[in-house]
DNA sequence: CTTGACTCTCCCCCAGGGGCAGTGCTTATA
DNA sequence: TATAAGCACTGCCCCTGGGGGAGAGTCAAG
């Protein structure tokens, strides 16, 4: 029994295009050609090796692999080999794309949050902080060197973070070059290292400020704070705080006018 | 500060040959080209959106995709939506993957078994058989119809299978035209319909033998086992099964040389 | 000035086809 | 019998996201 390419395509569910293309390729040739009109006839045996290549197609091999396991193999135990790599091959892009899938997926919830909490701005407010666990990377330099400790703690910790970026400042004052400071992210939990230090940061009372803007306007809004600490004659407790709860983000950098941080000083 | 394409290439982790592309495609446009050598030169802008690029690319987006992105979206509060759909299109994409990696774990799987129990062929043997669970879609017809019965159980039941096919025949003879058999598979669970049956399938003492070779030789494997029953004067009991324990697979149909059929005749 | 390291454009390649043009073949209907 | 569907054929260009290489031009250092 023959069939023209047509009524081959139905039976077997593959288009009349790629039954064309697995001719060209000799992966699956017809039974016969007419010489004259070139039209293509298929036969029963062609079947079989069609609803091989189907299977194998649908288990993700390419026309290539697929090409090759034809000719070496013409019984299922030839071929475990191949399915077992591919198996494998397959395994790994399921890892990948999880991983993918966790990062978008915190993106995402991390967006959601920053755009509920927008509202409150330039308003000293008095509150309590909760006790949180944090990884932190101490540093000394300049302060525009925390992207680096940033990178490292994101690297390091990935999925244990539960929170925003933050940085704690160690010197009462600002410094221009050995300043200490300390970028750090809340954490679900984890192991430090010498590097990263993972540890309790003490809640309590404080006081804080949301600052929206850019970077270097924050100047104004710790004058606000410590005006207002300075009234209330309030003591300070290092470190204080700066929370990014929104930057320049992991894909655009954003406008620096949407910028939103707050600042916290604790006070005993 | 500009850079050539080569640093550039190397400060992004981008190829020359993609960056070249991303121009192309006005992706990520030079800061300046010279308009008679054609050199590229980038500066700080292009960094950002080359970093933008590379976190989209890494999640999966297309150029054209990024392209319409970089178009539309200046912050990631507008990207959102693009961020969930991709996420929702990952997640299916994993699906998929862990659906073909069942299948081709199974299919492993019964190689692996098949090819151990490879021993003792013809020989009449006496043994007990289990009770087990199995899935069976009774049919009335040709023998030879026996497939579209597998087929169907194939599709519904997929993934609670966990055993080779078998078929059962409710007929003590030999029938042409309307036999009554049922194929089926084990299963570790599932509930039926008013087509496919799930039920327990008696165990019991039964004599069996493992026929090699192509179906169509049943015949003499049927006589010798039943010699053997007469001889002993032993009570048949219905159905008696065939195990299909290699037959044409999932991929190739194999040899029919190779086949092995375990056939089993219930007995009181 | 030379030389070696870069860079340019252009072309071919990969997989798995989609879509279209122009032509040829068979068969059914008016 | 003429014609119109309905298939089939080849061949060309298109898509993605680049890789590889040829041949020619450019830049900077010695």
């Amino acid at each position: 029994m023959l069939y023209t390419i047509g009524e081959f395509s139905k039976i077997t569910a593959l288009s009349i295009k790629s039954l064309r293309l697995y001719h060209d390729k000799e992966l699956l040739v017809p039974a016969s050609v007419d010489e004259f009109t070139g039209y293509r006839y298929y036969d029963d045996r062609n079947f079989d090796t069609a609803r091989t290549i189907k299977v194998l197609k649908d288990f993700d091999f390419s026309l290539a692999e697929i090409n090759e396991i034809l000719q070496d193999c013409s019984e299922e135990a030839d071929m475990m080999t191949y399915l077992e790599a591919k198996l494998q091959e397959i395994q790994d892009r399921i890892k990948h794309y999880e991983t993918v899938s966790r990062s978008i997926h915190m993106i995402v919830e991390i967006e959601k949050e920053s755009t509920m909490s927008d509202n409150s701005e330039f308003v000293v407010e008095e509150k309590n902080v909760e006790t949180l666990l944090i990884a932190g990377y101490r540093m000394t330099g300049r302060y525009d060197e925390v992207g680096k400790g940033f990178a490292l703690l994101g690297k390091r910790m990935g999925r244990h973070i539960c929170g925003k970026p933050m940085n704690l400042y160690y010197d009462g004052e600002y410094k221009e070059g050995d300043a200490e400071f300390e970028p750090c992210f809340p954490v679900r939990k984890g192991t430090g290292d010498n590097e990263i230090s993972v540890r309790e940061l003490q809640g309590g009372k404080c006081v804080s400020l949301i600052h929206k803007g850019p970077y270097d306007t924050l100047g104004q809004s710790y004058k606000k704070l410590f005006d207002y600490i300075k009234e209330k004659e309030y003591e300070i407790a290092l470190p204080h705080r700066e929370i990014y709860i929104k930057g320049p983000g992991m894909i655009f950098k954003g406008n620096p006018k949407n910028y939103l941080t707050e600042l916290i000083v604790m006070i005993d």
